[in-house]
DNA sequence: TATAAGCATTGACTAAAATCAATGCTTTTT
DNA sequence: AAAAAGCATTGATTTTAGTCAATGCTTATA
């Protein structure tokens, strides 16, 4: 006799429904039903192993057996539902997270009350705020998930044994900082220079699974606009084809 | 017998006028000359020795006598008269230079011809195009001098060795673009969730120097603005007092 | 020393983005 | 299945920044 359990999660990550069916028969919605339970048990339950984290690192410095199973000894596995907090500001940044899966956003949050998103994190970027990972000052960035994810988290403590214990650490961190600071400065450039309508070209160019992905009012904030502004700009672009 | 010769240089760093002065008297204007004619020996033949880069890399990773005189036979040291350019768009930028002395600005230029200065660099930063530098690709900024300066260059092939041979000069390179991209982010963040007039308060306060040196149309040019905006903000503030 | 170039400021006007308000649609929640 | 929340879009209006043109001042050039 097979058992299934049925457990339903909203988007939120909030348990919506446990129960469970025995004597499970094979008409089609009990057949549904098991994929789902084999999908819940994927997402959950089977041990998660920093593949993208290590094929990143590798791709930048190539480690040797040693060295990977000396890095994993430092690293945390970390799975955050939708919505949830990595970091709140005032809090002092612990972390680094590098995703394995999901979408991530920095964002600072003004006087008024307005979030102003500064960066975006899906799979293979890594997202922190970094002064205050390193200085140890409260943070000055909020950073939340906006799907379920899945992260890789390196602690200052991590961070600091590598730099000292494994050179090739201190290689990857800085050829990763080197990339994001060319990235950012990118991003800067065309924010000074370019009228707006290319801008969001060359995002949706650049970055189409961030578009794709994120919603539309949280670009405009990327962008610095109103979201009722970035529409106007989409339909300005798409009536001149 | 003394003799002054007495050289006269404008802003640009053409020479006006060469002329020799034998039997100097005592009168106060020959003293004047005296004192001029030191400044510009001093600025033109004296040996210049990397002071402040060597100092500035000390303040991050400690060297010793043997490692600053390696470090030594890779640097490069260079002069610029005011405007002169460092690194042209379209050429490979084959340097990163740090500024013993002077000011100088990184900039692209627009399709319609217009500037936006991207970064300023004053004594103790470094100025590169990083993306081209790294890869090699044709640069999209422009590099040119704010005023006379004096610079230390590092080569591409100079960078290359120096990860290679001397740990310490990647400790040195990853804080310094660490703290670039921390710096940058900073900008960035106050450029999408900050109003114009904070933005330029903040300006002057993180640095001074470069609202009291740099031109106010290029500060404009810096923060993605005409120059009568950044007038009349400044007026406001002004009036607010 | 006279002339020209560069720069900051101001005013009048135009263009662009923000704000406010309303609608229809989809997704979530109960 | 109904209600609520989130989201994108559109229109009308206000606010803000850009553009064009002119002036006075300082610095550079011939």
């Amino acid at each position: 006799m097979k058992i299934a359990v049925i457990v339903l999660f909203n988007k939120a990550g909030f348990l919506l429904t446990l129960s469970a069916v025995r004597g499970i028969s094979n008409n089609s919605w009990v057949m549904e039903v098991e994929c789902v339970v084999a999908d819940v048990n994927c997402a959950n339950n089977k041990v998660f192993m920093y593949e993208l984290f290590l094929h990143n690192f590798n791709s930048k410095v190539k480690l040797t057996e040693e060295e990977e199973a000396l890095i994993k000894t430092y690293l945390t596995p970390k799975k955050l539902r939708k919505k949830q907090y990595l970091l709140q500001e005032t809090d002092v940044c612990k972390f680094m997270a590098f995703v394995e899966k999901g979408a991530l956003r920095a964002y600072s949050v003004d006087e008024i009350g307005k979030e102003h998103i500064i960066q975006f994190a899906l799979e293979g970027w890594t997202i922190s705020d970094l002064y205050s990972f390193l200085t140890g000052e409260p943070a000055t960035y909020n950073i939340d998930a906006l799907e379920d994810s899945e992260l890789v988290l390196i602690s200052k403590a991590a961070h600091e044994d590598l730099l000292l214990k494994l050179p090739k650490y201190e290689t990857y961190f800085r050829i990763q900082v080197t990339g994001a600071y060319i990235a950012m400065q990118k991003r800067l450039t065309s924010i000074i220079s370019s009228p707006l309508e290319e801008r969001y070209k060359n995002l949706t160019a650049l970055y189409p699974t961030i578009v794709e992905r994120v919603p539309q009012h949280m670009i405009a904030s990327y962008m610095g606009l109103q979201p009722e502004t970035l529409s106007r700009i989409r339909r300005k672009i798409a009536t001149k084809k």
